[in-house]
DNA sequence: TTCCTTCTGCAATCTCTTTGCAGGTATTAA
DNA sequence: TTAATACCTGCAAAGAGATTGCAGAAGGAA
């Protein structure tokens, strides 16, 4: 697993739980601690959940997961090199739809330019209603 | 107090604590459900936490206020009228900024044009950094 | 005024997340 | 390989934010 060297690297102890962590994260694409700990658990039933969130933030503070609110208030992770996308959260049906990057890139040049704000566009969630449920 | 009609209006009785929640909203602009509790109890104390959630929920059901995630979990609820700008959250001091609506037009309209998606410009907010701190 | 329904305050409860602690384990150095 | 020492984990308790049930109080129509 190439874990090995990105934990080990970024000055962490390779633990189980916290590969299973990360691994669960990069699987799922889109989850909050709770769906994390059940990934885990499904084959390493033993895992506790307080233990997701703290290698969660560990592994955010590294630099290998990161967060996004979502709007239900919950924090969601992902693993950081799968954040090239946008999160358009329908707020009808509960879907996270993708969208790239660079859908808003006029948009973010627009709030640099006229009022000195950096978009995070990896922090970034967009609600409103899906293709779907407009209907 | 102009209250008075909206309220009856929509069906809701008029109670003191429920035209002070509407105006804590109004005067605050931004807020929190503490700090509306906050606000209301400056004036008067013996307002119940519960009644506060309970009549923004109300007064959201008929339109008078609307809430939006900034990010941090907890909602924000504003005058419904009065949400007319975008919210630019800042993650380091956590300042809300503001910004046009009409800033995020083309945004909108490619987003709806290329995903069917409809975006609530309301409901949305937009994180990353406030000119005052990339400096 | 009277009655009915809605609303409020209070306290308990729930969910989500964090924290303290004691024991366990990955790593480094010998 | 062994020993020492941080660092991690599991468990349980605690915090924070929000919700709910209930009994009594108050708004509003007649």
């Amino acid at each position: 697993m190439a874990d090995q060297h990105e934990l080990r690297e970024k000055g962490l102890r390779l633990t189980p739980q916290r590969e299973l962590v990360l691994q669960a994260v990069r699987d799922l694409g889109h989850a909050t601690p709770e769906e994390v700990a059940e990934k885990v658990r499904a084959t390493h039933p033993g895992i506790n959940l307080s233990t997701v969130y703290r290698n969660l933030e560990t592994l955010e503070n590294v630099g290998l997961v990161l967060h996004t609110h979502l709007g239900h208030g919950g924090a969601t992770y992902h693993a950081a090199e799968e954040l090239t996308h946008l999160h358009l959260v329908c707020s009808i049906c509960g879907d996270i739809g993708d969208a790239p990057i660079d859908t808003a890139a006029n948009f973010v040049n627009t709030l640099s330019d006229d009022y000195g704000f950096k978009t995070d566009v990896t922090h970034f969630a967009i609600y409103g209603t899906c293709q779907k449920c407009s209907k």
